[in-house]
DNA sequence: CTGAAAGCGCTTACAG
DNA sequence: CTGAAAGCGCTTACAG
């Protein structure tokens, strides 16, 4: 090892940063008070003269000094971790689900950990009890599509931790759900196809499975319904949420004489799968057909022509499930009112009147 | 409050999993030693007689036991936590990077916490300092771009803490980094562009700021160098890694009369910007433009035609870097060989022999 | 409104 | 190879 000259002496900023960090015993000591009033002020009990706490809290800030997260976690038999429990969506829909939770959590001194999974596995909700009971987390938010597992909802119940459900639809309490209202999302999808005057639709939804899914085909064909327009089973083709299941189902929904004007899709992925399909076809879109997606994703504009789709707000949606879970007790119970994150039609190029 | 009956009284195996957790002490009692036997078992000591570690281990297995990581945290003064801190690169690298991280501490005890981060903001580094200092990370993944930061990585070392970079290139000692190469997989790119004939060629680099750009720059010139190949200046143009930067290049490279047979970008973005460009202006891909892009992303086969790209291994390249963090100083020591990821050209169908 | 004692579940430092 | 004591930095439960 190189032999290395001590280091210069350092001015007294410095060496806040480097000596060993302040305690609440420094704090309570230099400000004359109990420990227990420290503490008091660090879990902003009312039980304490303003003037202490001021004086205190300037204390603190001079001093630098940040409670030490393990130590009131060990006293507390709970972490300050937040955990982010997803199954596979993809990467730019948890990137902004991540990003919410943090614009949530900023300064409040809990961290996000994060915490994928795979909901088809038998024992996946073992994998998440331990998750959550070692790190005795604060609390968990749960994303599409594990967020629809009834089990997974019952198992942290059961063990005492908190939740925050984000699904299409309330599924729990006001108290645990986010609402996306993908229902309303594929209104709009349909009410905007039939004001531009088409009437012979086809949509690829996503899988069974999936509550999202299924909000999203029932909120298409019913507002089609209530504009006079009936969508025949043969119009509507289940997929996979996938590029490939989309191209699939778009070959079945084209091969046909009588093509649909107009396809929504369950997502952007599979609304790729028929932008595919119909170049290889010769089929312009948007002058022969009209295409719409789902999520917004950055592929929607990377497309030609830019494709129309139901933006989610997931970043808003993280958010907002992160903070319920920073909330106490007291004042959760009292917003009884349902969070929601409503979705609304971005309007790009992929759709004009038919033909 | 609705009147609930007492729960039913539960199975022995219902009880363990609601009953309060098992504490070292428990297990010493149980096992008649002491818990400081029991904490030697846990640290992987080898000064403890092997049948003695058997039982305990056997009792810990049937109990269920974990030791409790906030407060083995405290009284390490470290805790359990890998940080993984990065600045807004594209949500797939981010997501794969996350996955590969959590591959190496599965089943370690060990957790993620994300650190998004904007390294243009002047006080970026004092926050990525709050977050490692309060959670006493165990340690921190840079990845690119705030890898390349040697002030970031200076303030680590001050404050003793774990680190490993991602990087094009060894920045630091072996033992902290993980090397990508993307020198490497730009040359195997400018390799196949000479090998299908093209000779006036062009490249859209990513921008100058970025460790990566510089690398994957310097290894396409200097392959086509190799190969007798001349690039000017008048065909490399800087752009900003975005689909907006990308169609910018793509606009002045292609409005020219001469305009070049191949295209390399420094990403799949600006590659899209390409393709957005050549579509417009009817240039067809590949037949009179051949493009290939780097990071094959989800991108590459979505466009059409599905682009020819240079993969770069992220999850593995997180995988590393986060099993580096693992490993105890000893370990850690002894293995002088730099950890690297290489890159390799996936051949699509986005280039052909010029026309 | 404030405080002294005991404890959260581990490890370190010291003895043997 | 094993253990009793003290301590990590907080909070709870109790008293005043």
């Amino acid at each position: 090892m190189p032999a290395r000259t001590p280091p210069a002496p350092k001015t007294s900023v410095a060496v806040t940063t480097t000596t060993k960090a302040a305690t609440i015993n420094d704090i309570a000591r230099l400000a004359g008070v109990s420990k227990k009033t420290v503490s008091r002020i660090i879990n902003h009990s009312p039980l304490v003269r303003p003037d202490t706490r001021d004086k205190v809290e300037a204390l603190m800030r001079e001093v630098g000094y940040v409670p030490d997260p393990m130590a009131r976690g060990l006293a507390f038999r709970k972490s300050f971790l937040i955990g982010m429990v997803y199954d596979n969506p993809t990467a730019q829909f948890i990137v902004n689900m991540q990003y919410g939770a943090l614009d949530a959590i900023r300064n409040s001194g809990f961290e996000l950990v994060v915490h994928p999974c795979d909901s088809r596995s038998p024992n996946y909700i073992d994998g998440v009890r331990r998750f959550v009971q070692q790190q005795k987390l604060h609390g968990v938010m749960l994303v599409p599509r594990v967020s629809e597992d009834q089990a997974l909802a019952d198992m942290l119940a059961e063990v005492g931790c908190r939740y925050t459900r984000i699904a299409a639809v309330a599924l729990d309490e006001p108290a645990r759900m986010v609402v996306t209202h993908d229902r309303d999302g594929a209104a709009e999808a349909a009410d905007y196809l039939q004001t531009l005057g088409h009437r012979d639709i086809a949509l690829i939804a996503g899988p069974g499975g999936y509550r999202s899914a299924l909000e999203r085909t029932a909120g298409f064909v019913e507002a089609l319904a209530q504009r006079g327009i009936e969508l025949p089973k043969s119009r509507i083709i289940e997929a996979g949420y996938t590029f490939e299941s989309g191209v699939a189902a778009a070959e079945k929904l084209l091969a046909g004489k009588r093509r649909p004007t107009a396809i929504f899709c369950g997502n952007d992925e599979m609304a790729a799968g028929v932008y595919r399909v119909a170049l290889r076809a010769g089929i312009n879109i948007p002058r022969q057909l009209s295409v719409i997606g789902y999520d917004d994703s950055p592929l929607a504009s990377r497309l030609w022509p830019p494709l129309t789709s139901v933006r989610r707000g997931t970043r808003d949606t993280g958010r907002i499930a992160a903070a319920m879970l920073l909330q106490d007790s007291a004042e959760a119970a009292s917003a009884l009112s349902l969070h929601s994150v409503h979705p609304h039609l971005v309007v790009r190029d992929s759709c004009q009147p038919p033909g």
